[in-house]
DNA sequence: TGACTTAAGTAGGCAAAATTACAAAAGTCA
DNA sequence: TGACTTTTGTAATTTTGCCTACTTAAGTCA
């Protein structure tokens, strides 16, 4: 019987195959990829061996019932880090990126400065072994070299960061495995976005593409970024609330005052959306996603709408006809579930996956921790 | 001896290593891949009867002369076509790109009129075989779906179809091999841009990512795509033909006026790229590129001086940094080599070949034509 | 001319990977 | 209970891919 697919079926392709097609029997397996049933037994073997993969009593459709596969989340963990400029979130999470427990960690001084306590915490709250370590920091990934080296010396296994932006995007495309094209754009502080294309995050030449809070639209004001007319100086939290004149203190109290339905919250937050939606706009019709989510403190319902008024007007007929705006799947632990995704996306690939499963049966020749610059 | 490389050591693959890596003598390749010399000269033999590689000799450094391989870029050829609205135009290639012998040809009612007479003439141009075709088309590519049924009929081989836009992208891309992420923009009577991220053409989610022809710009008019304020109203062809008065009749004219010192065409020119410029200050922030490269009938130095002076003054710092903004080094032939690029992308990646060889081997299954929606 | 160097082809053989063929397990259904 | 179905496991075999070892080729340099 010929191969269906093009692609050696080594075990890491397995279990891609399992996780990600919903293949759930060894027939299955066999059927799917054209091999004979020896091969995939014993490539389900090599993974059931290595804990990736549990099995578990199937129903019968008139003869021996299938063995039901299914990956196993709880084959390992990784320890995952969303930070900010003066605090951040820690959690470890299972191999299914659910997070299993997490904690505050205050990093006074910024990310750099408080990888010292992260790496402390991190310590108490292991919860098997660490397989990876994913870590989300504000800005240009670039500039945190060093946070990668000092995880790299204490977790000998991959270690990856990037910027938060591209974190969520990532743990949304997750998501919402069917769309390939994706923009998120998180409105907090700062508007910055992610760009999934092809079903690959794009950073650009160097790191910095989606800075779309740095877009000029007209009225705008004089920016810390040197130009004039940043989106960010009108739609982004400080300007909001200086707009509210100092009744609420920080973005969460303000999009509280907003669900509440104070009005002057719900006017500023949907205006901020139109302006907001306006770079989206341009964003839309450079990069034709099929789908806009919107996340960060700021989005909500009233910030969604004043998006989707401005981008429907002013993106291009054929980049919006069948275009979605939504709001993100991913809530309060974006951060973390986006490093999750990040960092399991690379431990569970199928080259790592058979790396690892060739360095176990052997003696063990050390893998070394990769990172993503 | 270990393997350097993880991939597959396919003929295919060592056809690459030749056309791609520079590699030139069985002894660097088997350097190089780490495969036993027999296991590439094997490899290479496969291509040398296959006629895809050529073998000269070479000369000696101390020893035995190592013979030198080269790919064989006659060995076959592709047809290609660049169609317009009107006319279009037409030209065999040999497999290393080169346009062999051009036509121009009338396609009056568009490109799905005028497959009729493009296929004629083909046939009166064929050079050898024809391994596959490649066409470009203005516009969404997705709506010429008949000229590829079309042309598939006449000739059993792929037949690959995109936006004029993507093409010339992909050309550029191709003599610039080393930037894996960059905008094509061509500016003629409409404006667009092709994009290249992460070393790949994106298309988008159906098919119409950059379209910046349709981002709004302060003070633009009312557009045949509905939305008020498209650059193309104000810097597209018939705008600036508009603006001169009808003293030129076309595009090229208008070209030659600015070469010739015309200071209001000059004006007229810079004053455009002035205005694309902002446009494309905003996809250069969302996508940071390393290299913008500026195509089209209205390309000249006035046009890009004043698209660098707006998009170095409008995107954001961190993308502008390393930007470069350069004319395309396509000249006049942008749509017809872009389009043997496309073609050739396809024709020559490992896998086809791996294909074509084992059917050629074999009993000759026919291999069936792909298309690119 | 002959020693030396580098490149390339040939023959034989080994080992991994996958297949076929056979056997067993675990259910359904009459 | 026993015939039938479907899944899974085991053993022997074949195929494939690649390597080692040896030979030949084709040059340089003393």
């Amino acid at each position: 019987m010929p191969r269906v697919s093009g692609v050696a079926a080594t075990s890491g392709e397995i279990l891609r195959l399992i996780r990600e097609e919903e293949l759930r029997t060894r027939a299955e397996l066999a059927r799917f990829t054209g091999l004979s049933r020896p091969v995939i037994g014993q490539r389900v073997n090599e993974l059931l061996e290595a804990g990736l993969v549990l099995e578990s009593p199937g129903v019968s459709s008139g003869g021996r019932p299938a063995a039901r596969l299914e990956f196993n989340g709880a084959g390992g963990t990784v320890l995952v880090a969303s930070l900010g400029h003066t605090h951040g979130h820690l959690a470890v999470c299972d191999l299914a990126g659910t997070i299993l427990h997490q904690e505050p960690v205050g990093v006074d001084g910024g990310p750099d400065a408080g990888i010292g306590a992260v790496l402390d915490l991190w310590r108490d709250m292991e919860r098997g072994p660490v397989l990876g370590v994913g870590i989300a920091v504000p800005g240009a990934a670039a500039e945190h070299e060093a946070i990668v080296s000092a995880v790299a010396d204490r977790y000998p296994v991959p270690v990856h960061l990037d910027n938060d932006v591209n974190v969520m995007a990532l743990g949304e495309h997750r998501l919402r495995h069917d769309v390939d094209d994706l923009l998120f754009v998180k409105a907090s502080t700062g508007i910055g976005a992610g760009i999934v294309s092809g079903g690959r995050l794009q950073r650009g030449a160097y790191g910095s593409a989606g800075e779309i809070g740095h877009i000029p639209v007209p009225d705008g004001l004089l920016c810390g970024c040197g130009t004039v007319g940043c989106v960010e100086t009108l739609a982004g939290g400080a300007a909001l609330l200086a707009q509210l004149g100092g009744r609420a203190a920080n973005l969460p109290e303000l999009a509280a005052f907003a669900r509440a339905g104070d009005l002057e919250a719900v006017a500023v937050l949907r205006e901020a959306g139109r302006r907001i939606g306006e770079v989206i706009a341009a964003a839309v019709n450079v990069l034709n996603p099929a789908l806009v989510v919107l996340g960060g403190d700021l989005s909500g319902k009233n910030l969604i709408a004043g998006v989707r008024e401005t981008v429907y007007q002013r993106a291009a007929a054929v980049a919006t006809r069948r275009l979605r705006i939504e709001p993100s799947l991913l809530g309060d632990d974006a951060g973390l579930l986006g490093c999750a995704t990040m960092i399991l996306d690379h431990i569970l690939s199928p080259r790592a996956v058979d790396a690892a499963l060739r360095s176990a049966s052997r003696p063990a020749a050390p893998q070394d921790p990769t990172r993503v610059p």
